[in-house]
DNA sequence: CCTTGACCCTCCCCTTACTGGAAGGTCTAT
DNA sequence: ATAGACCTTCCAGTAAGGGGAGGGTCAAGG
């Protein structure tokens, strides 16, 4: 199968499936004559369980550990939920810090008029921390 | 003031207050004899309105947009929160697509053992979407 | 006067996970 | 024969810096 239609089966585009084989996650065979990439089933299988596993949002390098321990009959399920629990971590860390981010810019936007005069108690939050009507919270990633 | 106590002052890396001159948003005199950065208390000003506009989550490209209002006497009011109520709103959308993968990688996670065998529905789910007991949510970012 | 350590400079490569494009080869149909 | 849709490799770019090489400068101590 040529990458496009592996692509397509894969719900990948082009692009990314060559950057998947480039990085060493999915090694097609070559057609001899034209040097074209030739996908197997079992290759797209691969590559459609990257897909789904980046669509839950994990990193690349954890979709490689994911896809050996999907290609190792010997793998055990707890080193799976690991990584899935490590990943649900997270993003709870995520979605604090986010939290947080939305309550400082809510308190911002509530203190300030929004009207045509210059002065802005946002600016003012922004440059002089003692203007602050409220914690600022950094984000720490 | 030298690039050094400039970032003390401004609680940035002296890395990136250079590289915030190289994409033009805070530019220093220099030294004559030596050429050193030779840093304002303006421009450290300037530095630490955009430490804080990056803390709370703005892009570079938006910190700009803040920092010109912020050095413009006629802006208005209302453009700045403009600026926040669309940060805001993207943050919310955030929190929204993490909710909705913390929730689906909820669900694969409490399905699974996580024992010793190998039989993982973990990966059977990420393998074949058949299998799955739950919607699995696509993020779109 | 010399040296040492703490600064400073520029330049280049690295990160994540791709995306876009250029230049060129191949395949299929008309 | 040729047009259009494929395919190939390689290069450059994204956001927001981080790390480090190689080299210049400055201030203090011996």
């Amino acid at each position: 199968m040529n990458i496009g239609q592996a692509a397509t089966n894969s719900g990948l585009a082009t692009k990314t499936v060559r950057y998947y084989e480039e990085i060493g996650l999915v090694k097609p065979a070559r057609c001899a004559n034209n040097d074209y990439r030739d996908y197997s089933a079992v290759d797209v299988e691969h590559l459609r369980f990257l897909q789904r596993a980046r669509a839950v949002g994990f990193s690349l390098e954890v979709c490689r550990e994911l896809l050996e321990l999907y290609r190792n009959p010997e793998r055990r399920c707890s080193q799976v939920k690991t990584l899935v629990l490590d990943k649900i971590q997270q993003i709870e860390q995520q979605l604090h810090q986010l939290s947080e981010l939305k309550f400082t810019l809510t308190a911002m936007a509530e203190s300030c008029p929004g009207d045509n005069s210059s002065d802005c108690t946002i600016i003012e939050t922004l440059a002089k921390p003692a203007f602050m009507p409220f914690t600022l919270v950094e984000s720490s990633s």
